[in-house]
DNA sequence: GATGGCTTGATATTTTATTTCAATAAGGGC
DNA sequence: GCCCTTATTGAAATAAAATATCAAGCCATC
């Protein structure tokens, strides 16, 4: 749950830390770039565009071009650390990395803030929901718009 | 539920049909545009691009601009008459547009026909959710890939 | 230190969507 | 019917989001 007044510095080093340690258990490539750009998605504790995170990452440095941005984010997403904010064309860091999942999420209307909803008997209500009406299940994308209780006041 | 085999003239008709009445009822304008815009959403019976849309109305007439379609669409999505689904960036005419409501969709991975789920339990659910996280409910989109009874045989 | 595979760089292009302003059409009051 | 206002459509340009392609670099392993 997201929450506007926490100590996000130590947000992103934890995000980082077990990204690190997943990657090495996996034994795929925790690149510098990858990491760097897990960085600037943590950095706006809101969906993230890859443009945005081209130009964060641009900065003192040389331009980079669009498919490094969204070759790391694919990576990012495929290892679990990123998801894809589909209604926002935007990206955000998991909160439950080391649990491979889809992303299901509240976004707030106002503060544009984004809450994952990490609870299997959401899970299982829309896989049952998917096999009653004759599909089977890959995976599913839901995103609530709704206003979250500090915009509320 | 969509089905391979069935009348989908019929289905386009209907669909134009109950678009007309409603826009009666609720006094909005289902112009000429409108109405070939509806028609050509339904004319294929799984998700169309709005460039799609573009191509089919242009055949035969002057070459129409992209907003001419987004405009119609966004018309139509606001009438309820057609639905966008985020993952596919993709619009589906919609298979209840007398009650508004957002979609509930499956999507096969095969052959990328598209099911709407219009069952008030998983609604409930997921309204449910939002508010237990403490997010006030305003709608929701819910796209689950799998694949359906026909491509499974 | 050569080989092969993964990763990144670089350029161009494609796909998707919006901004802006002008022209036209439709409905409401007189 | 005619004017006025507003909604709708046309048209041109541009923005935003994403991908294709090929070259260069890195790195593990032999």
């Amino acid at each position: 749950m997201l929450n506007h007044k926490h100590d996000h510095d130590a947000c992103i080093e934890t995000a980082l830390e077990s990204a690190q340690k997943i990657c090495e258990e996996r034994e795929t490539r925790f690149t510098p770039l990858r990491q760097r750009v897990l960085e600037l998605v943590w950095s706006k504790h809101e969906p993230i565009t890859a443009y945005e995170v081209l130009e964060l990452l641009s900065k003192g440095q040389k331009r980079v071009a669009p498919p490094t941005v969204y070759r790391a984010l694919d990576f990012l997403i495929a290892e679990g650390f990123v998801h894809r904010i589909e209604s926002l064309n935007s990206f955000v860091g998991c909160s439950d990395p080391a649990h491979k999942h889809q992303g299901h999420f509240m976004i707030c209307t106002k503060c544009r803030n984004v809450t994952e909803m990490n609870e299997s008997s959401l899970h299982n209500v829309i896989e049952t929901a998917a096999l009653e009406n004759g599909y089977s299940y890959e995976n599913s994308i839901l995103e609530i718009a709704g206003v979250c209780e500090n915009c509320r006041n």
